[in-house]
DNA sequence: TTTCTTGTAACAATTTAGATTACAGGAGGA
DNA sequence: TCCTCCTGTAATCTAAATTGTTACAAGAAA
């Protein structure tokens, strides 16, 4: 087993975690009760049902990706732009992109030796990232105005 | 936290294993050395660079599913089907259903009490189901076939 | 300056996948 | 029929990742 080592690494970036639902509930809480009462990470947290710290992770990849502004002191989180202008795709890469994975995991050591190892990632690849293409332009689509008209 | 629980369960199946690009290499072998030379869980182990155990548990499920058609005793594991009749979602459906979880996995515990809380479930769930529903049909259009004539 | 809240480190607990060993039980050839 | 090969499957282990939790430094506003 510890024979071809391939360059793509035995890495494991998983899917979509729960953090993408979080951080979708996190930005329709915002959008809610912006104006309405002062939204702390606490506050949040209460809402979601999950732990502050993880809230305040996930804060803070929205922050990075412009997606929410946030100033410490007294309750200071808004969006950082209208909600009509973010999709979930935005979201998705803000919260996701982690390595940089995608949806798929290729296994890692196919037999370059082999006529079928040598070529699997080759042959497959085009077509997973057509398949993950589709997915993320289904998720372009969706913006967090439309899940907040919802509710 | 042991509030409110909802009807979503905790469950947690995550995404797309490596379990997934095994299948499809394990389908090119067989279509590729089917009649050439016999084909075992020993060979392919060696093809993918898995453990052959990991090997035969996915041939059980391609078999469950219909995919493969497998005979203890010799070498006795062929496709069930012709590879143009077995597309990327079959596999998909084959060696990733296990609890029918999809792609994303929801937040078990979001305050029922909380407006947005309480309804970001039904609010967002058509979203999700688009967007699986997207990955899905592009999954549909591309078959083993496909995949074994770029080897 | 005081207070509130973010930003972040450190670590435990949980979960999942894949690796490995072991072995019972068909299937087919000799 | 017997022998051998290989599948089917359980049990256990390891590694990796995610979430939960506690704790605290630092920034912003009143």
């Amino acid at each position: 087993m510890a024979g071809s080592l391939l360059f793509f690494s035995g890495g494991l970036d998983l899917q979509i975690s729960e953090r993408f639902t979080i951080a979708v509930h996190i930005l329709a809480c915002v959008r809610y009760f912006e104006g309405l009462q002062p939204i702390t990470s606490e506050i949040l947290s209460s809402s979601i049902g999950v732990n502050a710290v993880i809230v305040r992770r996930i804060l803070l990849q929205l922050k990075k990706a412009g997606i929410l502004s946030i100033t410490k002191g007294r309750a200071g989180i808004s969006l950082a732009k209208p909600a009509e202008d973010i999709t979930l795709y935005d979201v998705y890469t803000a919260v996701e992109a982690v390595g940089g994975g995608g949806l798929f995991r290729f296994h890692g050591n196919p037999n370059p030796d082999c006529p079928v190892g040598g070529k699997i990632h080759i042959a497959l690849d085009g077509s997973l990232r057509d398949i993950q293409t589709a997915f993320e332009a289904r998720m372009k689509e969706i913006k967090i105005s439309d899940i907040t008209a919802a509710i």
